[in-house]
RNA sequence: GCGCUUGUAGCUCAGUGGAUAGAGCGCAUCCCUGCGGAGGAUGAGGCCGUGGGUUCGAGUCCCGCCAAGCGCGCCA
């Protein structure tokens, strides 16, 4: 059990104690029970408890938290509860129980940080999901980095997780893109008059791509169907541009484990199959030659196109087709798409749609991440694909680097923007709180080498002789990550991960600056081994939350 | 015009309704007879956009205003 709760426990039981003995009236306990304190002398954990009963008890605060203090059971990881003004009842932590965590967090290894709250819940993360009709941008960037560490933390808080990418395969920007593919590569063969149609892509690697494609299937199908030859030679393009895609997100460590296809849910059925289910339950309605769902009803601001005039589906159709598939099909308990900025406007009708499917809209989060402003020398730069002034996402990481990206998009709550000067980025790149996290890492590193290189083991080292105030202090930072993994699977903002590192980090530098760990004294090896262990287990949990944040942990830099 | 998001130190940003508002960078001053100085210590720097309200208590919640970004299509 995690102090936090064992702390939230205590504090219960005193205040029904309380109650029973009379001392405090009954009163329904609101919000959280225990809360990390900011300052030091306040103890591990602190409660607030007594001054949100004060009204209720008619009671001083001060003297509700004396009350409580005194009823708080006795556990061997508490070593001290005190009240404090205005009315806090403060915990203190015992040392013998820190000094365990070194063991506990060495026993678990590459587990350390993992919880079971997730109760093995089956929760998709969808992100990214950008046209493959272009490269992947900087926003792209901050969305597959924001979407793949909360898999990585839903996962460590045991969640089934998996970790999906819809392709938008279907549709007018496809066909648009099937027509400009074929442009290029026409030209690429020298056939005159073939331009890029109108409002289609102009982008230099669509030009690149028609060269590619002219090598590859020379005048196969120059000559001959037109149709036909769109059809497969931008089909051909749309297959390299999702490799690239895929090649750009492995540059900054984003994987997947499902890549879904928009066309499989025309040809799979499941498009009609959602359409009959929404006119069954009324949900629709024809107005102008058009199918539109009835949302407005749902509470959406406005009603949506289903189906246009012309018999063609919208993006929005087969969104509900997809997310139908997603709950009812796969049975998924928990689903979150990860958007940009730019699509905000689309949450109400989200809503609305799981309302009409017969689904609990809990079960959906949308999260919206913001867009990333790009700034080269105080010059505003704004990625788009249509100016053709990209600013890419292997620009970006071939400049700062993959884990500098990583840790600085992370860094930000997704409901801020954010503002990426790629001059400072790369000024500061010797001095990057990045750079700092990992030069722990590789600290430790170093000193474990040398340990063995002396033939110093560490493996009896005896923790109990950890007394030292910057040795408790790093144990106490180290056994924050379980209770920041189960925060983060629960509130979804990973900004926080970047922030302990860092923290951590710290209270290695202070360590190492207060306590020699090796020495060349005979009678200070047990000392020395007990604080290669230590150091052993704040490189584990260094390394499991760079892990989590998808930040590599080098040996030596 | 309407909706969503944001406004905190010179800059980039943290801050679960609770105790004296924090970090990194930048700036200033210190610290190496020793394990990696990509380190450590200290300091300057804040009407938390603004005006009301709720509360024992507001940077945090509610309302108005100001400013910025993004949306508001039979585009995706």
């Amino acid at each position: 059990m995690l102090a936090r709760d064992l702390v939230a426990e205590r504090i219960a039981g005193a205040v029904e104690a309380a109650q029973q003995q009379g001392l405090l009236p009954a009163a329904a306990l609101t919000g959280p029970a225990v809360e990390r304190p900011q300052k030091a002398e306040h103890g591990d954990f602190a409660s607030s408890v007594p001054l949100r009963l004060a009204r209720a008890a008619r009671m001083p605060p001060m003297e509700i938290a004396e009350r409580l203090a005194a009823l708080v059971a006795p556990h061997e990881a508490v070593a001290r509860v005190w009240a404090a003004p205005p009315g806090f009842v403060n915990f203190a932590l015992s040392d013998d129980w820190l000094r365990e965590q070194v063991d506990a967090i060495l026993a678990q290894g590459t587990a350390f940080g993992n919880s079971a709250v997730g109760g093995g819940r089956r929760v998709q993360v969808e992100f990214v999901s950008a046209n493959p009709t272009g490269p992947l941008h900087v926003g792209a960037a901050r969305g597959a980095v924001l979407g793949s560490t909360l898999a990585n933390v839903l996962a460590a808080a045991g969640h089934e997780v998996s970790r999906e990418y819809y392709i938008n395969d279907a549709g007018q920007q496809v066909r648009l893109f099937y027509e400009s593919v074929f442009a290029q590569y026409a030209q690429a063969l020298g056939r005159e008059g073939e331009e890029v149609p109108p409002g289609g892509y102009q982008g230099e690697y669509v030009v690149e791509l028609g060269r590619e494609l002219a090598s590859e299937f020379g005048e196969r199908f120059a000559q001959g169907e037109r149709e036909e030859a769109t059809r497969e030679v931008g089909e051909a393009g749309l297959q390299r541009m999702l490799a690239n895609i895929k090649a750009d997100l492995e540059l900054i460590g984003v994987a997947f484990d499902n890549w879904f296809s928009e066309r499989g849910l025309f040809e799979g059925g499941e498009y009609e199959r959602t359409l009959a289910y929404l006119r069954e339950q009324g949900h629709t309605l024809e107005r102008e030659g058009a199918l539109w769902f009835n949302s407005s009803a749902l509470g959406d601001d406005k009603d949506n196109v289903l189906v246009r005039g012309t018999g063609q589906p919208t993006y929005f159709a087969s969104d509900i087709a997809y997310h139908r598939d997603k709950f009812v099909k796969r049975g998924f308990d928990q689903v979150i798409d990860v958007w940009g900025a730019d699509h905000q406007g689309h949450v109400p009708r989200m809503r609305a749609m799981m309302e009409a499917l017969g689904l609990d809209p809990a079960r959906l989060t949308i999260l919206i991440c913001q867009l990333v402003t790009l700034k080269r020398g105080g010059e505003t730069v704004r990625a788009s694909k249509r100016t053709g002034e990209l600013i890419t996402l292997r620009e970006l990481v071939e400049e700062v680097g993959a884990d500098a990206c990583r840790y600085f998009f992370l860094a930000r709550t997704a409901e801020s923007q954010l503002e990426f000067d790629l001059e400072l980025a790369k000024r500061q790149s010797a001095d990057n709180p990045v750079y700092y996290v990992q030069y722990a890492h590789a600290r430790i590193a170093g000193i474990l080498r040398q340990a063995a290189e002396r033939g110093v083991g560490w493996e009896d080292g005896d923790t109990q002789l950890l007394t030292h105030e910057a040795e408790l202090a790093l144990i106490r930072k180290m056994a924050q990550l379980p209770e920041l993994v189960e925060t983060i699977a629960r509130t979804l903002a990973p900004h926080t991960l970047p922030h302990y590192a860092g923290e951590l980090a710290t209270a290695f530098h202070w360590f190492y600056d207060h306590c020699r760990v090796l020495s060349s004294d005979p009678e200070h090896l047990a000392l020395s081994k007990a604080r290669l262990r230590l150091a052993a287990a704040a490189q584990t949990a260094l390394a499991r939350t760079l892990g989590l944040m998808g930040v590599s942990a080098p040996e030596r830099m």
